[in-house]
DNA sequence: ACCCAGGTGGCCC
DNA sequence: GGGCCACATGGG
């Protein structure tokens, strides 16, 4: 099945979903930081403490007490690891734009994705996330459950990040609305359905799947 | 008592 | 370039 049948298909059954659930292009970088290999559920109780904590900024984040802001963070696991990364981010962005996010976010993506790549904490899936969703730049992200999607349903065999990507791009229309809705449908499609049975995890994916009618 | 989650970086070969 | 591993909480 071609990708964007398989777009239409998610899109039809899930409903547009209005990626990514932040209010802040800010709060997108501190999630898709916090997420990593960890479920939202959590995410969002560690994002809670950081706004009951007034922590919520890039100013405060860069010089925040490490000791604190573990203790803060510390639902969203990994706790020591990503304290340090999330001030470490927020310090190099302090320093260099301060809090003008809008001066980093206006570089071109291939200039803002090798910078913010360049930043410890930061990989490719987190840059891509941070790119599509809080500067708004068209970037297709890749993630376990799109890599999944791909191999199950025999899209493709690239399994590396950057073939992925620019496969997924070469085949899509290159469209920002498109690359947000596509990537938060596939998530919700890989969180819904049971990934040991490959059948499940495909359903929507399938003509008789009840779901998808 | 396992297994997994919207990864990343370090180390080894 | 590829294969392991540590990192950690909370929910099934």
């Amino acid at each position: 099945m071609a990708l964007l049948q398989i777009y239409k298909r998610l899109l039809k059954h899930f409903g547009r979903q209005y990626w990514w659930p932040a209010d802040t292009s800010f709060e997108v970088i501190v999630g898709a930081i916090l997420t990593q290999q960890t479920t939202w559920k959590n995410v969002e109780k560690a994002i809670d403490n950081l706004r009951e904590n007034d922590l919520l900024d890039v100013s405060s984040l860069a010089r925040v007490n490490l000791r604190r802001l573990e203790k803060v963070i510390r639902p969203a696991g990994y706790f020591h690891q990503k304290a340090e990364r999330l001030k470490g981010v927020c310090k190099y962005i302090y320093k260099n734009y301060g809090d003008d996010l809008d001066k980093l976010f206006s570089k071109p993506i291939p200039n803002l994705r090798e910078e913010l790549l360049s930043l410890n904490g930061l990989g490719p899936e987190t840059v891509d996330s941070i790119i599509l969703y809080a500067a708004n730049k068209p970037i297709f992200v890749i993630d376990a459950y799109t890599r999944r999607m791909a191999h199950r349903l025999g899209i493709t065999d690239l399994d590396q990040y950057e073939d992925l990507r620019k496969y997924f791009e070469k085949h899509l229309p290159n469209d920002l609305e498109l690359y947000q809705e596509f990537h938060a449908l596939i998530v919700e499609l890989g969180k819904n359905y049971c990934k040991t049975k490959p059948n499940c995890f495909l359903c929507p994916l399938r003509k008789e799947c009840q779901f998808s009618q």
